[in-house]
Formats: structure tokens, sequence, C-alpha cells
RNA sequence: GCGGGAGUAGCUCAGUUGGAUAGAGCAAUGGUUUUCUAAACCAUCGGUCGCGGGUUCGAGUCCCGCCUCCCGCACCA
């Protein structure tokens, strides 16, 4: 067989192939290709099962004329299997073969390139309400966000990374209701000005919680900053900027950045084009008070509303929602846009979504690919969503804090006659990364309960472990006294059974990486890299590379260094860095 | 009530869209270091895949019916 980058992809290409000039197949066929156990080979094919039962085959028959037409190929064995499955085992040769072909991160890249067409996507992800700090919640958009720019980065896409800060919403009636009224001072907070931010938008919750009066008086302070009054316009800004600084605070120190830091706010002169647009394509009615979009042919939004205007007036974020779609369509031709938020905002963009559909469809414009990329809910220990209002909410700094202290303790530990300079740094990128993994190891659906211990774990399947088998190929070459890739050229096929474990582990790499970016699933990555350190470890315990004999060793150089080819790969795309020395 | 998600080993989770004898980590027990970093490796123990039906060569995965938990459902985002 050709050595192909994506071998799930060259298999189910050769086997359609073979079917399509052997009797009794047809264009029905999917070979259906899997990776197998490890008992049965490296990929096996489960398509003839399901064909020879529409048609009323044989399906041992059908297989074995498969095997026949395939013929033999010097770089797999091809078996046939219980009641109709193909197995393929590939050959220690065409292992290295593989290993050889694709030798750098440009070969990866290219090749993942080649097999798609690139387009230009917005991600939008983080988003954090202004007047507030970043806390806990706020951890997954953004570090996933991250992760899936990266990744269509990856696949050679226009990206535009894009923060859609909430800086327009009800909470600004609220807080300049309290600024007014504790007549602070926004020039001179003092050292942490947005806690103080904070404390004022809580006693701003309660004194609405308690008053009436002061809810009206709540709602007319953001009228009036919508209308462009310019003594809120003034605490607005201020606000904003003291917001803002404390956000890229916390961006610098978890290594992400934006291309655009655009809020609700910068949206505010284009609502009127959407209730305008809405009104005229009658997508929108009024409804007690409010302009709102029902779906009719939908079960539950036929009944729940879309709502894009309250009925005082003002927008919300329905409003700025679609306002966006519509810039980054004509402003950034976006052909896709991915949000990622939280899982229990599902309806609000299936609204959203369906909503935009019918408006451009009306229009005649084109619609980007609109996607909603969703996650679950970080919990207490009481099994409840970490709070904002009620309660002290853990802050996303201090929680990085305590993770780079805690990961010191580790690393004094194992190396205590490090200098401070080295100490700091590799404390820095061990915390991070075990943070960034927990996170993104688990599946992004699922619910997970936040502790200390969960998301500094050095053991098991997180990022430390990870690491580890970084520094230790890295100690190797430095042993050698030679550079990751060189030394390899006179390499020959792996030998030992650790050996073709990982050389095995290391070509489902491309499979991985597209199953990752199909379903923006990071966790999926996460788990082949482990199984990959695993195999290294394996690896690395029973079969020595700093050997005399310079064949042995040189095919087991070529192991380590594409073995750290792809755990550094596959670490940058997550945004974890990696060190020399642990 | 409608919708979304979850229920797999004592605990935390995988399970590539219907494949072969359901896998990891942690915890527990035992072993491995004059050998490239033991933050490691090897082994043992551990299962009614929430419950009950169904579909078929084959079901943790699909269809139906239940049970439990989390979340969303009119002017917060």
């Amino acid at each position: 067989m050709q050595i192909s980058y994506d071998l799930t992809g060259e298999l189910d290409r050769t086997l359609r192939e073979t079917a399509s000039r052997t009797d009794g197949f047809n264009d029905d066929f999917s070979p259906e290709i899997r990776p197998a156990d490890l008992r049965f080979g490296d990929y096996q094919a489960n398509g003839v099962l399901p064909f020879a039962k529409k048609y009323g085959l044989n399906p041992r028959e059908m297989a074995e004329k498969l095997i026949e037409a395939l013929g033999e190929d010097e770089s797999m064995d091809v078996d046939l299997a219980g009641p109709g499955f193909l197995n393929f085992r590939f050959t220690p040769a065409f292992r290295l073969a593989w290993m050889q072909k694709y030798s750098s991160i440009h070969d990866f890249r290219e090749a993942f390139q080649a097999s798609r067409k690139p387009f230009r996507v917005v991600v939008d992800f983080s988003s954090p309400n202004t007047a507030k700090q970043m806390h806990v919640g706020h951890i997954r958009s953004t570090i996933i966000g991250d992760v899936i720019a990266r990744l269509f980065d990856f696949g050679g896409n226009e990206v535009t990374r894009d923060n859609h800060v909430g800086d327009w919403g009800t909470q600004f009636g609220i807080l300049i209701l309290a600024i007014k009224r504790s007549k602070s001072d926004l020039e001179d907070l003092g050292q942490d000005s947005i806690a103080k931010l904070e404390d004022l938008y809580r006693e701003g919750n309660q004194l609405i919680a308690e008053d009436e009066s002061f809810r009206m008086e709540a709602r007319s302070e953001l009228v009036k900053l919508q209308q462009g009054e310019k003594e809120n316009i003034g605490i607005w800004e201020k606000v904003n900027a003291i917001s803002l600084a404390s956000f890229l605070h916390v961006y610098e120190r978890l290594g992400i950045r934006f291309d655009d830091i655009l809020g609700e706010s910068f949206y505010r002169d284009k609502v009127d084009a959407v209730y305008e647009g809405l009104t005229k394509h009658a997508i929108c009615e009024e409804s007690e008070g409010a302009m709102v979009v029902f779906h009719r042919e939908h079960k539950r939004f036929a009944k729940q509303p879309f709502i894009v205007r309250k009925s005082d007036g003002a927008s919300n974020y329905a409003t700025t929602d679609l306002a966006t779609v519509c810039y980054r369509v004509e402003k950034l031709r976006a052909e896709e846009i991915v949000y990622v938020t939280d899982g229990r905002q599902q309806d609000h963009f299936s609204q959203l979504f369906l909503t935009a559909e019918k408006w451009f469809a009306a229009e005649g414009k084109f619609l980007p690919h609109l996607s909603h990329v969703w996650f679950g809910t970080i919990l207490g220990e009481d099994n409840k969503a970490i709070k904002t209002r009620e309660g002290q909410p853990v802050k996303l700094l201090d929680l990085l804090d305590e993770a780079i202290a805690r990961a010191k303790v580790i690393v004094r530990q194992k190396n205590p006659e490090l200098d401070e300079i080295e100490m700091e740094k590799r404390s820095r990128i061990i915390g991070l990364g075990a943070i960034r993994y927990a996170d993104l190891s688990q599946d992004r659906t699922l619910d997970y309960v936040f502790s200390w211990d969960k998301l500094l774990a050095l053991q098991g399947n997180t990022a430390p472990y990870l690491q580890y088998a970084v520094a230790r190929i890295r100690s190797i070459f430095r042993k050698l006294k030679m550079e990751p890739g060189s030394g390899e050229e006179a390499a020959s096929a792996p030998v030992t059974e650790s050996e073709n474990l990982l050389a095995r582990k290391l070509i489902y790499f491309p499979s991985v990486l597209e199953q990752t970016q199909r379903e923006l699933k990071p966790h999926h990555l996460c788990g082949y890299l482990y199984e990959l350190a695993t195999d290294f470890s394996s690896f690395y315990n029973s079969d020595k590379v700093l050997v005399d004999d310079p064949d042995v060793r040189a095919r087991r150089m070529l192991l380590c260094s594409r073995t750290l080819l792809i755990l550094e790969t596959g670490l940058e795309l997550l945004g974890i860095e990696t060190l020399a020395q642990m």
C-alpha cells in the first residue's frame, strides 16, 4: 500500500478501489475502517458484514474475494477473521517508511491541510462581562476556545479570534446606580480596582433586590446609557478600561491572544438595522410589549419567544448577537462562526441560528455556517454551579497562582538545587499546563466538580505526565549531544515489541487529529497523547537508546524524535508548553 | 410538561457513531533502580454498562417504556 499521511483514509480508498473491480460488490460498499484491537492488527474493516447482509451474501466468502483481489501487499498482512472482519497489520518496514516520510511539523501541517479546503472562521470565545473579575466559570470558554482556534489555524484556515465582551448589558444600569449612590471616584479605586467595581455591583444588586424603586432607577440608568447620555457614558468607559486591563492580565498569564475584542457595545449603532430587517420581513412580532421572534414550525420555539427588544425599548444579547452575525459576514467575510459558551445557552443559540437563517434568506444574503460549541458547567463541592453573585467565586487569577504555587512545591522537592528563576519557570509551565489539561482532557459536554486535587493531579492522564515524557526524550538527546531528528538516517525498522507498539501508536496521530478537528473535542487528542506517552514510557523502560550497537541506537533515536515531534505538536495544539528538563 | 445532558470497576473518566473476550488513571496489594530523569515501569485485584422489553449474525452504543440526578424554558448573558 502507498504510504499516506492518514492511513485510515488510505485503507478506505484502497478497499473501495478493490471492491469496484470485484464481483458481487457495488457502490453501496463502505469499508468502515477502524483502529483495531492490538490482538487483531492495526486497522480493521467491518464493512463487509453489513454489505453481505443487505444483499443476502455470505460475508466470509465476500471477504475472501476481497482479500484475493487485494493481492499480495508487502506493506501489510491481511487476515479474514470471525464472521467477516478484515484485519490489517502493517509490517515494521512500513512503519519505518511512514516515520521517515513524516518527519517534521511542516510535514504534518502540510499533509493535514492538503485534504481540506481552507475557510475563514470566527471563533467567539471567553467573553467575560466587564465590571466583574474573571472567575473559574470563565476558564472553559477561554481554554477550549483557544484550542479550537489553534486547531483551525493548524488546518490552514483564516481564523479570527474574537472576544465578545459583555460591556453593554443590564449590569450597567445596576452598576451605575451603585456608583452614583456611593459617590465612588472611579479614578481612585486603589490597588485592586476591579475588585472594588465588583463590590459596587454586588451592592447594586442588593439595592434592587430590596426595593422596587431602585430597580426602576437602575433600568433608567441603563436606558440613559444606551441613549448616549454623557455622564453615564463617562462612567461606562472608565469601568470598561479597568475591566479590560484586568482581563488582559489573565490572558497574558494564560498565553491567550485575540484578534478582536469587540464588545456588545461595538454593535450598539447596528441594532436598529436588526429591528428594521426583522420587521420588514415580518420575522418578528410584538408580544407583551416586547419585540420577539416565534418559530411556528418548531415544537418549542413556537411558544418560547426569542426576545430581540425588551419592552422598555432596550436591546439585549439576542439583538447584538444578530448584529454581530451581520458584521462578521460583511466586514470579516466569515464563512463559519463558532460560539464557545456554556451549554445552558443552547436554546439561545438555536433560536439565534433559526432567526438568522430566516432573515438572511429573506435578504438573499449568504449566511455562514453557525455552530455552537458548548460545554458543561463547573460545579462546586455541593454539586451546584459555582455562583457569581452569592458566595465568593474563585478568581481565575488566584486559581492560576495557586496551581503554580502547588507545582512549585513538587519542582523544589525534585530539584532542590535549582535557582529561583528556573524554579519559577518550571513551576509556571507545569502548573498552567495542569490546569489547561484538566479541563481539556475531559469531554467538554460534561459537567465536572471543581477540586484542587483534580485540577492539579500530577499522575495518570495529566499534562505533567506528558511533559515528563518530553523531558525524558530531550534528556536522551542531551546525553547524546545531538539534536532530535539527527542521527537517524541509518535507522532500520522496529524490532522489539515495545518499539513496534510505539511505532504503531505514532501512525494513529493523523486520524486522531482528524476526529478532534471534526468534533471540536480536544479530549480525543488528550487521550491519544496520553496513550502515546504511556507507550513511550514502556519503551523507555525496556529498550535503552544509548547502546553501543549503532543500528539499534539509530532506530531507537528515530522513534524518540518522532514521539517527541508528535507530543510537542499535540501539546502545542492544546496550548501547553514543554520543558527540556523537569 | 417540553427540551438538552448524565447514569460504565470503590472513586474520576475513555469507549472512534452497531463489531470480536468493555478499557485507563486514582485507591488497594505485590514487584522493578550500580543501566538514557522512579513525576516512571511491570503485575494482581476490581463489571448485572441505571432497570425492563425490542430490533439482528452481533447492542455500553439504535428503538420503545420506566427510574434517578443536573440544566434551560418572557424581557440576565
